[in-house]
DNA sequence: CTGTGTGCAAAACGTTTGCATGCCT
DNA sequence: AGGCATGCAAACGTTTTGCACACAG
């Protein structure tokens, strides 16, 4: 569930510090379902914490995507984006707006081809839908 | 199924002009299986026409992709890859060298859920697999 | 006190654009 | 001949890097 205090306990015991700036990242991503993008967490951020730099998320972001606490979502051809939630689910993305929402895990079930696990040894999947969201129909 | 013929076809009823460029581009598009980035694209039409500029090669992928003859892929972190197959079909991709491989359409049945479908208008889907291809998990 | 983290500025990267020239039709 | 296509150079938006200073441990 990532919450910010399992973020703080798992940068401990790898004997990263905690800063002011990390902890702000924390809790923006703590339950967030909105796949925000690096320049989201900054401009949030940016609210309680004026001085922040791009630099310090991008670098808390990959620390964090190497720990395996977020996932970078490769789906908009613009900007990634992350998300704190790591189980198994897909996104469909408006081609209009570019927001991201959850796609729920089971309605999914890909299997691989015997030729393909010959030549890759798969480690996850992830179901990328396009479309258009409600709010963008009615704009149109 | 793409033959560099066909586009000229298409190209020529949309009064787009026959160039020696956008054909050296569909020629190698035709049957590729590679997912080519631009940059390969542009590297390997540079050797039959050296003069060729990265502007070119873009502008008519993305009339290609406009056009509905390639498509876009987003599933490499670093750049975006091109298919000239554009029937349903999915891909994975090796965490090490980025290469891309298909995956049949047929393995992968995805459906919505109820919730969805009340906020979004879906167009086509896609399925990323991410794994280590037999090449880089053997040099590891 | 030490070294990791920060923030600035600049660079890097893939991609896009403005514009003068070239060439397909 | 006319106008779309080309290619250069410059701009773009996102992400990364080098470096001096700051501060968590």
């Amino acid at each position: 569930m990532n919450t910010s205090e399992s973020l703080v306990e798992k940068f401990r015991s790898k004997s990263y510090k905690i800063t002011p700036q990390r902890l702000g990242i924390f809790k923006i991503l703590e339950g967030n379902l909105e796949h925000p993008s690096a320049e989201n967490i900054f401009a949030t951020i940016k609210k309680t914490y004026p001085t922040i730099s791009f630099t310090t998320v991008y670098k808390t972001l990959d620390i964090l995507e190497k720990m395996g606490e977020v996932l970078k979502i490769t789906i908009d051809d613009e900007r990634k984006h992350y998300d704190p939630n790591t189980s198994t689910h897909h996104h469909i993305i408006c081609s209009e707006c570019n927001k991201i929402s959850d796609v729920d895990g089971e309605s999914v079930n890909p299997v691989l081809p015997e030729g393909i696990l010959k030549e890759f040894t798969p480690t996850r999947y992830h179901v990328s839908f396009y479309g258009t969201c409600r709010d963008c129909l009615s704009k149109q």
